[in-house]
RNA sequence: GCCCCCAUCGUCUAGAGGCCUAGGACAUCAGCCUUUCAAGCUGAAGAUCAGGGGUUCGAAUCCCCUUGGGGGCACCA
């Protein structure tokens, strides 16, 4: 399972705090650890928090709880690159002394001017390089209004950059599609390009895995190692994920905060699993795998290379199967957090331990996310039911005889001494008989009266847990809202 | 507009020239089980492997073109 390279496996997520992260942001995350825990390497958290005007408050923390949440643990950082301008700014002063970089003084305006005719004229958009050939005298004179310069890269104009994707194989620009981007902003900020090359540099990693989106970049980036006499490491880009329209993922898709999704009730284990899978797969009949599977199974080679629609039906389907393997305990642990959120404010807190216990044991084969057990089980918990009569006569009963149904089944429970599913079961069952109406219509007519739905637990079950008591209070007013209605009849 | 990437059931995917009359999973539909709902089991439907050319005895798999989709082209990452 250990790699047998000569370098150590080092791999970073690199997220910028200007967005809460996302499930493709997260399956980043995932790929990274995965890989650096199926090599025995290191997983290296940092932030790229090189762009004050975009970011975001509060999005570190959420980085970091997204991570926390899924078990994926950094080795180490989380590193911040706004901690670190003075080496991006060393290694400019080196590439300047070298001629590699130069200073352009060219205002925004300009630029943008530029771009917009460019445009008109179908022309790609790219700097000029006005400012590439500066004189000396020109370059004083420039100096001299007091303009902070950008430090641009002197990209070549001809020739071209070929690199190896780990998942991609072969990649080529040419360097005239490229211009002379820019690594030092006039705030003394790196842009990605630079503070990236240098810390992936001074980070020793060894492999760089990140989103399909940046494989276009990497040229630059691979020319910048060669301007500083660096080896570039290993890349692989791995597919993107689309949102159910096919479009790239975004704030308009509702909840693609991750930690929405943690809202939601899903299981860290059921996202890691369903998230493994979304760009790679282990063979073609495993699809459910726990941390340590993907651990050991984890490799680049299994990596696809197509986008992928995420699909909210399939991970709930996979959070149900995670959540029916739960102990009980387990279950009951991770919902009593949603019954205290989501539970109706007229029912008593704290909640009794054991009594919550009991009805969930009900509905965990039921839930598929725990942010559906508090309506699950709502009525457990309630006082009065609220819900519409007409539901008594779902089963096509008549009113009269639906009536004439709960009294019998009440005076029936009335003389019973064990309250338990056995019991309950042997005196309705025979009752159903004697009424000459069907077990179907008589036990969904109690389930009405006793839930308030015609879908629920197992009846007998349902009427322990519930207790004698409540069971007798339902059943009494469901008898009156029968006889309301045979009064509206008659 | 230019550059780059990608292309197998609705969706996630298996497939690295003959094992493919293309396999699995979710979703869908039907049946079984059953007091309802779930769960479970069984089965069905669903992909002319984007289209067209090659290469080869043989192509979903290799090459080319077309089309489609995505990404990039910022003093954003």
């Amino acid at each position: 399972m250990k790699s047998v390279s000569e370098t150590p496996v080092r791999v970073r997520f690199a997220p910028s705090p200007t967005g809460y992260p996302h499930l493709g942001n997260i399956r980043t995350a995932l790929f990274n650890w995965l890989f650096a825990r199926h090599h025995g390497g290191k997983f290296i958290l940092r932030i790229e928090d090189t762009d004050r005007a975009r970011k975001v408050e509060g999005t570190e923390e959420a980085i970091l709880d997204s991570l926390r949440w899924l078990g994926l643990d950094w080795d180490e950082g989380p590193y911040f690159q706004s901690q670190r301008l003075a080496i991006y700014r060393d290694i400019t002063r080196g590439l300047l002394e070298k001629g590699h970089v130069y200073l352009c003084y060219c205002p925004p305006q300009r630029l943008e001017t530029m771009r917009r005719e460019q445009a008109e004229r179908r022309e790609p958009p790219k700097y000029d390089r006005q400012c590439r050939h500066l004189t000396e005298q020109e370059r004083a004179q420039l100096e001299s209004t007091g303009a902070n310069p950008v430090v641009r890269f002197r990209t070549p104009v001809e020739g071209e950059t070929t690199f190896n994707d780990l998942i991609h194989g072969a990649v080529t620009f040419k360097h005239d599609t490229l211009d002379d981007f820019i690594l030092l902003k006039s705030d003394g900020y790196p842009t990605y390009h630079l503070a990236n090359v240098v810390d992936d540099h001074l980070m020793a990693v060894s492999h760089v895995l990140r989103a399909d989106e940046w494989l276009s970049s990497v040229p630059r980036h691979v020319l910048l190692y060669g301007a500083l006499n660096w080896t570039p490491p290993q890349f692989a880009h791995l597919p993107i994920i689309l949102g159910p329209d096919r479009a790239r993922l975004s704030k308009r898709h509702g909840a693609t905060a991750i930690t929405e999704y943690q809202k939601q009730g899903y299981l860290p284990s059921a996202m890691v699993n369903f998230l493994a899978l979304l760009g790679w797969s282990l063979d073609d009949r495993t699809e459910l795998l726990s941390i340590d599977d993907l651990i050991k199974h984890f490799s680049l080679q299994r990596v696809g290379k197509t986008a992928a629609i995420f699909n909210r039906d399939k991970l709930d389907w996979m959070n149900g199967v995670y959540l029916r393997q739960l102990t009980l305990d387990e279950f009951v642990q991770q919902a009593i957090p949603f019954l205290d959120r989501d539970l109706p404010e007229s029912v008593e807190r704290p909640l009794d331990r054991g009594f919550v216990g009991s009805v969930l044991s009900l509905v965990q084969e039921r839930a598929r996310t725990l942010g559906e057990v508090p309506e699950l089980t709502r009525f457990f918990f309630e006082g009065e039911l609220q819900y519409d009569p007409r539901l008594l006569l779902a089963g096509k009963l008549e009113a009269p005889e639906a009536a004439e149904a709960v009294a019998a089944g009440m005076a029936r429970l009335l003389q019973i001494q064990m309250w338990d599913a056995e019991t309950l079961e042997g005196t309705l069952r025979p009752l159903a008989t004697e009424l000459g109406i069907s077990t179907g219509k008589l036990f969904g007519l109690l389930r009405v009266a006793l839930t308030g739905r015609t879908a629920a637990p197992p009846l007998f079950q349902t009427m322990m847990v519930l207790g004698k008591e409540k069971c007798m209070q339902r059943l009494e007013r469901a008898a009156q809202l029968l006889s309301a209605f045979s009064g509206l009849e008659a």
